[in-house]
Order: C-alpha cells, then structure tokens, then sequence
DNA sequence: CTGAAAGCGCTAACAC
DNA sequence: GTGTTAGCGCTTTCAG
C-alpha cells in the first residue's frame, strides 16, 4: 500500500518497467556499466557488455526516456507546429520529417496552431517545458519578435513553408514568387489577358511572394491588374468560393483565375460548378499545391506542384544539424517547384510537367 | 566552463531556463509552496498564492514537465499511432483527438505505423520509455496478443478504426457492416445486379466487416456474386486502380463498383477515366468516407461518410477517462454513418444525405 | 575498464 | 499552512 496503488482494486495498479538498477542486478555490474552499454560509448570489456545485452533482453529492460531527458537537459523528442494539421500539404511535410527523425530516434510532439498566434504562443511555451531538442515552426505570422526569444533561449529552431524577414533561425521555403510568376506565364501564353487572382491573408508571406510573382509576370507582358481582380482570402475552402464568386460577379469578369492554395481552390471550384461554367472555355484556373485527386477533379486542375517530401527532409536535416552543432551558420534553403498543366487551363486530356528551376 | 558549453563558442549554450527553486526564492517561500501554487491543489494563504503567482510572472518560469514526469511516473502527453499519417481520414480524428486533449494540457506524440506492424511495435515500445498517460492505436493487426501485454501492463489504451476481437481495452469503431450493406442496397435500389466489390486487406477488420455487408445485402436481394467481382487490395490507391482494372477486364463486368476506403477509390477512378467510361451509365460507384473533394470529382462521389470528428473525440474522451479510473469497465463503442449519394451512382447534380442508423 | 555517488527539477510525504 | 527532504531513473564525473 506504500506505493501508487489504485482505490479501484488491486490488479488496477500501474506494472512497473524495469529500471536500470534492476537490469544491473541480473547483468551482475554496476548501472553506471549498463548506461555505458546502452548508449553505446564503447568503454566496456566484451565480456561485460555481452552480460549486460542478455540481462537487458531477457527483462526486456528499457531506459526510461523521461529520466534520460531530465538527467541530459534535453530530449529524445522535436516539436512540430504546424497551422492546419488537416491540410495535405502539411500532413506530406509530416510524413517526410518523421521518416528522417526515427533514423535518429527521435519522437514527434505534434501540435496545430490552426492559424492562431496565441494556440501558437501556448504550444511553443508547451514543447520547451517539455524540453524538446528542437522545434520545426510553420509560423502563423511574420513578426520576427515572436519567434527570436525562443532562439535566443538556445532552442535550435526550422522555419517551413513561411519566410520570417530578419529572423536568425534555419528555414526552408518555396521559391513562391517564381513558381505563381511561371503559372502566370502559362495563362498567359494560352492568350489569356484578364487574368485575376484569389490571394491568401497577407499575414502569411506565402500569399506576397505568389502575389508578387502574379504581378510581375502580368507586369511584363505589358498586362493591366485592375484592383478588383485579386481577391484576397483566408486560405480556407470558404474563402475560396467566397473570392471566385466576387469576381465572377465583376461586370468584366477574368478569363482565367489563379488560386493560392489547395483548399481555396476546392473552393473556388465549387463556385465555378455552381454557376456551371464551362473550364477552361469560359474560365482557365490554377490552383497551388497538387494533391493525389487533383488530376480527378472536375476538370483536372492545372496546379503548382510544391516539393513537400525535399521540404520535410531538409528541414528534419536542418535541425538536427543544428541539435548537433548550435554555433553553425544559418542556412536559408529556397527549393523549387513545378507546374502540372493538365485541363483546367489547356481542355486537354493528360498532363505535363514543367519544372520552373530553370528558366 | 563546467556546464555543458559547446566548444563552438561562448553565447551558443542553451539558456538555463528558471527553475522551481529560482522561483521560490523569488517568492520568499519554499519550493514546496510554488509546486503547491503551480498544481492548483489549494493550502495555500492568498498572500502566499498571490506572492508565487507575482514571482512565476515576473520570471516567466514554467515548470519543467519532464521531472514532473519523473517524479509522478506519468507524463502529460498521449501517444497516437495511425496506420497512415496522410490519409485525411487520420488527420480529421487526430485534429479532434488533439482539441479534446490540449484542454487538459495534454500534447500529443505522434507516431505513423505506416501498416506495418513492426514499425507499430517499436513506437509502442518508445511511447512507453516515453512515458505517456496513455495511447490510441489504430491498429495493423486485429491480433489481441499484440496489443495485450500493453495493456496488461497498465498502460490505457484506446483501440480506433480496426476492431479487435477478444481484447480487453475500450474502442472506437465504426458500423462497418451495415454503412456498405445500406450503400449496396442504394445500388440495388437503382437497378443494378451486377455489383463488383474493391476489397481491402484481410488483416483490416474493416475490410472484413464491410465485405460481409456487401455480402449480406446482396444476399438479401438474391442475387449472385461471382468470386471474380470481389477484388481485394491494399487500400493504397495502386491498389484500387489495379482492382478496377481486373474487375473491368472481366468477360462480364460489373455494372456498379463498391470501394472500400478513399484512396482506393482515386485509384479506381483513374482506371475508369483511362477507359473513359461514363459514370454512372457504364459503372456506378460508391466509395469509403467523404473528402472536401469527393463534391468535386469527375463524376460527384456517392460515399459512405465516417463521423470522423466523433470518432476521435470519443476515442480521447474514453482515454482521459481511463486515465482517471483505470479500473473502470471497458467501452465499446460503435458509431453509425451516412450515405452521401451524389452522381457517381445516379447521374444527378447535388447529394441527398441518408443516415444509415435507422433501418 | 569499472563502480560509487552526485545530481537533473520536480512532487509528495512528513514534520513542525 | 508552510518548509524540509527523500527520491523518481538516469548519465556522468570522479576515483580507483
């Protein structure tokens, strides 16, 4: 009754792992010989060591992480924040951060800020008391103030998918002004001229660069940009739709529209199905992110494709690189995207891919 | 010197973050005191509660979860194992699993099993060192001894999506059974006697429990099924588009298809466009659970939808109250779903929603 | 090459 | 009500 017994019953109670001690014990060494056996520093004689393996298999003896943690001042464990946990583009990312980290051991703290700074203040407060070795941020918000005290506080840090001007950290992003500038291009050369945009929140700078890179490429081929044909939303479907059926009210309405992210274009698909318009005949569209259904959508939709797997890797690599060595020079790594042109802005059957890396 | 400073330089170490003992001598009390505040247990003076309270502001001291962790034997975070991260499937009931849990401060560890059951056991062993309150699994394997000693161990655990006969821990699942026999009937219901299946795999009890559906329903109407119109794949969409293909090959193909999970159904959906089959008039099809994109495919997809948002909150809700009680009896839970049926079995625009839970 | 022992920061008896 | 103190299980000096 002296320890953590349960009301409910005996039985109930909380079966003790085996402790180091006790794997010391049946190995017939001190725990200290365990430790140096199990972290693999080498220092042990042979006869010893192979003691210590059979008495950790046969007790099946595990070292407590939690311990380790506490006693090293730092975790087997890295934070990832992400702003929509639900979204592909993210969960893609993910998947390639993990398969990098379980190389290594390490286990993810999956938290989503669903785009609000402040679940964003709390879950980095969270990771650190838990004391990751590292945290992977896709940040809700380019003030690089948010951001810096963690830095400062030593925490290595990767920023994804956002850039943070001004922010001394790792970060990995998209080259985003190019990729929307060549999708531009792409209407263009199909002979459109009333092209219009459907933008995400300007807090995100995502939504600038590819705005930018919609604006230069219409700049250049000597294309007007009236106000009223880019609609900026929120990055979510009912934006999206909300934003395709601003401009399709337009007295003038484009004949082509690019649209900034995956979910907004799934909405503004929905407005275009609504009002049964005929794609690309009465209206081309570009969507941002290709997605496993994207060539089964109704039409198939043109998309810029990001490189999530090389993101999610570089950054995995980027941090632990940076665990590894904190005092190393920071990396800013741009990576490139491609163009699926498929129906949506062609009306042909199939696709091509263009890589924008080289102009 | 002594510390852990890195030989890249001085100003690279980690900032020591304030600990208890820094807060209470702030304070002027005792680390006790703090900890007492902290845990909001109560026996303490409001002017003790308020001088604590000032101290931990000013110092923005955060107790260190992780020797919290240690010394209660049990960590504030919650393990979460899926069979695959980047089906939306998963990341719909893990964005409810996490809103239910961080109201409790709970954070999630998040590992992907990727189907494989050795990649399950070894996260269920780190989650364990990891020391978590508890986990929920999304079973590879519908075999109990696996997951039994987990659970014997004292461990809660949360079984989801797969059920799993004969073992003693709560579960979220969904009725299997009847959303494909109601989803089969709707075929039948428009005429069709020839219906094919696009199977999963049979170590899925899902696979399993939706097949016999199929079945039961097609054996109520009295009509036949050949073997070769029961196609079985991995639920991976090369899967699909490979059992389609079969199934269309066939001397007498069917003239509508049942898929048993979504991205089979995209698979399936690329060998229909190849052959540019009309849908519904060559081949109806019904799919598994309901995407923001299903609405948008060429054809519209008539689905089983799953309560996704339920489903994990009730899996995070069982978990927590295990947590509390382990000796609490077991739940098992069945949730029931809805048919969306859109154009891909009737030809029609729009969608009509059919709850499945009242015959 | 091996072992003894000192804590990591916190909570929970236990004393006052 | 408050403070003192003994560990939680591990890693890492420091002796030998």
């Amino acid at each position: 009754m002296s320890n953590g017994q349960r009301k409910t019953g005996p039985g109930i109670e909380r079966k003790k792992a085996p402790t180091i001690r006790q794997a010391a014990e049946a190995a017939g060494v001190s725990i200290a010989t365990v430790s140096r056996v199990l972290s693999g520093k080498g220092g042990v004689s042979e006869e010893l060591t192979e003691k210590v393996r059979q008495a950790v298999e046969q007790l099946g003896f595990q070292p407590n992480r939690v311990a380790r943690g506490l006693r090293r001042q730092t975790t087997q464990t890295v934070g990832v924040i992400v702003t929509d946990i639900q979204n592909p583009f993210f969960t893609s990312v993910l998947q390639s951060i993990e398969r990098v980290l379980e190389n290594e051991k390490y286990v993810l703290l999956l938290c989503n800020s669903d785009e609000q700074p402040s679940r964003e203040k709390i879950h980095i407060a969270t990771l650190q008391a838990e004391g990751v070795a590292g945290i992977i941020i896709a940040p809700t918000r380019s003030d690089p103030t948010r951001y810096q005290p963690l830095i400062d506080s030593g925490m290595p840090v990767v920023i994804i998918d956002r850039e943070i001007q001004g922010l001394r950290a790792d970060c990995v992003t998209i080259n985003n002004r190019d990729a929307s500038a060549r999708a531009v291009q792409h209407l263009i050369e199909l002979g459109h001229k009333k092209i219009g945009l459907i933008s995400g929140p300007d807090y995100a700078t995502t939504a600038v660069e590819r705005k930018k890179g919609y604006l230069e490429a219409l700049c250049e081929a000597g294309l007007p940009c009236p106000q009223s044909y880019i609609q900026t939303a929120d990055y979510k479907q009912s934006g999206g739709y909300d934003a395709m059926c601003r401009l399709l009210d337009l007295p003038d309405p484009p004949s082509a529209v690019m649209v900034l992210n995956n979910l907004m274009t799934l909405g503004a698909l929905q407005a275009v199905h609504e009002r049964q318009l005929n794609v690309p005949g009465d209206l081309a569209l570009v969507g941002f992110d290709d997605m496993p259904w994207a060539a089964f959508l109704q039409p198939p939709i043109t998309v810029v494709a990001q490189p999530t797997y090389s993101l999610g890797e570089a950054a995995a690599q980027l941090l632990l690189d940076r665990i590894r060595d904190p005092g190393r020079p920071i990396f800013k790594v741009m990576l490139e995207t491609s163009l699926i042109i498929r129906a949506s802005t062609t009306g042909v059957t199939g696709e091509t891919v263009v890589q924008t890396n080289n102009p």
